[in-house]
DNA sequence: GCCTCCTATCGATGAATGTCGATGGATGCG
DNA sequence: CGCATCCATCGACATTCATCGATAGGAGGC
């Protein structure tokens, strides 16, 4: 018996995996918060298209805000997808959005978390 | 005019918004690398789901391999759903698996890229 | 005041995804 | 050999999602 509940055979594996346990038994799990899970999964949910990767990357990398129409003439999407893109980033709380005259001008949320931030910095440097 | 192609208002905001730039003309996005952003997209799917999450930091934080019939045992899901999400883990390449016996035991792939591993424990610690 | 441009939203549509029950193969116990 | 257990796969289903065209509102040039 160990700490997870089923013996090992110590003669063919003494190592890692246990080849004798007992059958219909299962052993305890390492606790995961399952907010944690919950929370991660829409962060994660939110990189998880090539799109908004790219969008997030070029205001992670540019020094000026960036509108919607810079990106349309980038990108083979059209004007909507787009849109309705970086509205998807904005409900993710990664980017913030002002209006000056008929552009809106997104950029990096400043009140992204330390955490985050660090995540997108090792996922784009 | 700037680097970007649009002159700003400096009287209203010489700061970082332009008002006044070209209509009709949008500027030069930094450079994304395409497949960098089809990658990484690829691997925050992966991620992108709660059971998968806390399967992943299960095996991160487990000593031990564990097999399905412990994740059946602890999270809310049926067997051929968790063995499907496992699959994916594994096609992503985030998991490996070995038979002993009746049981599969999975645990973190030891070829996961350095960059991969920092970003999970950067998600998970 | 009209026209042009930028953008958000709506509705539709096809694709991907998460979930399950059923099934069958593999393994080991008695 | 018969039976129980573990697991992967299949088919089905409902939900979510990415994408587009159409549209409407807002802002500015002329």
């Amino acid at each position: 018996m160990n700490v997870y509940g089923f013996r090992y055979n110590e003669r063919v594996a003494m190592k890692t995996l246990p080849v004798v346990r007992q059958r219909g038994v299962c052993c305890g799990l390492p606790d995961v918060d399952e907010k944690w899970a919950e929370d991660t999964s829409t962060l994660m949910k939110a990189l998880a298209d090539p799109t908004r990767l790219t969008m997030v990357a070029s205001l992670w990398k540019a020094k000026t805000p960036i509108c919607i129409c810079d990106f349309t003439a980038g990108l083979d999407l059209s004007q909507p997808t787009l849109s309705h893109h970086m509205s998807k980033l904005k409900e993710a709380g990664l980017v913030e959005s002002e209006k000056r005259g008929i552009w809106t001008y997104y950029r990096l949320a400043s009140a992204i978390e330390p955490a985050t931030r660090q995540l997108l910095s090792r996922l784009i440097a």
